[in-house]
DNA sequence: GCGACAG
DNA sequence: ATCTTGTCGC
């Protein structure tokens, strides 16, 4: 082997051997946090009915997160925090925040490239006691359907202390789940919230897969993400869903891209 | 070795 | 995630 090949495969190696150094670090962080996860119903308040009982606090603002990125340099992108008003489904928050990534995408670990700026204009808002700090969080990503059971719905749950849902829009196989056999079972399931349990190989339960509108039959993936039970994450996006994707996390990634392309 | 791989 | 316009249909 010559120098130049030499000297490239050495980098190389570097470069491989510290990425996989850093992701075990990522593990140990992610089986740390996942200590203090909590998958039941945790909250003061409770689900909007049509009586009204006066002393309870009604679930009224619902949070939605993600994030865009530039096409011309994939590093730049912005994240933006929206709440709406379950009533109204109207957009009563809206904050953004353009940043530079410097960790790339690794499935099972999106969390450490999407969390930070997220968290940041959480606490931003709640800094401010702002009184439309939303109740619960609806996370474009997944909560404990993902390799270890812990998704970028928990990680931010449980570092902002809040109650969140994760709402992927395609399957992250895990423990056997796969895309083609979930959307098999969810047409023969005759289920008329045309919904289906993910249930793995090893029997458990990592969410659900529900078509969430008339006008498409691909399902969306809903997982508890921190202090909420999976039946009340399920009842409380099918309460949003104008269109497939429930509204709070639609909402964030329309104004998240205007963001970007009217401020950069 | 092969296929899978949230956003 | 992003690259990309129109087109068909309710
Ligand atoms: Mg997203």
């Amino acid at each position: 082997m010559n120098d130049a090949k030499e000297a490239s495969s050495s980098i190389s190696n570097f470069s491989n051997e510290f990425q996989s150094s850093q992701q075990m670090d990522w593990l140990r962080v992610q089986d740390s946090l996942k200590g203090k996860l909590i998958t039941e119903d945790d909250f003061k308040w409770r689900l909007p009915t049509r009586e009204k009982e006066g002393s309870c606090e009604i679930l009224k603002y619902v949070g939605g997160v993600d994030l865009s990125f530039s096409k011309d340099d994939s590093s730049i992108a912005c994240g933006t925090l929206v709440v709406l008003d379950l009533t109204t489904q109207k957009v009563v928050y809206e904050d953004s925040s353009i940043v530079r990534l410097h960790i790339p995408y690794l499935p099972g670990f999106l969390a450490f490239r999407e969390a930070p700026v997220l968290l940041e204009l959480l606490d931003k808002m709640k800094n401010n006691a702002h009184c439309f700090y939303p109740q619960l969080l609806m996370v474009d990503g997944n909560g404990l359907l993902h390799p270890r059971g812990f998704g970028l719905a928990c990680h931010i749950g449980v570092l902002a202390d809040l109650p969140t849902v994760g709402v992927g829009k395609n399957l992250h196989h895990v423990d056997g789940l796969t895309q083609s056999t979930v959307r098999e079972l969810l047409q023969a399931a005759d289920s008329p919230e045309h919904i289906l349990p993910l249930i793995g190989d090893s029997g458990c339960i990592w969410g659900a897969a529900m078509r969430s509108s008339e006008g498409s039959l691909k399902p969306i993936f809903i997982s508890v993400g921190h202090r909420i039970s999976l039946a009340s994450a399920i009842a409380i996006v099918r309460m949003t869903c104008k269109f497939r994707v429930p509204e709070p996390i639609r909402q964030a990634d329309i104004r998240s891209r205007e963001r970007l392309r009217n401020n950069q």
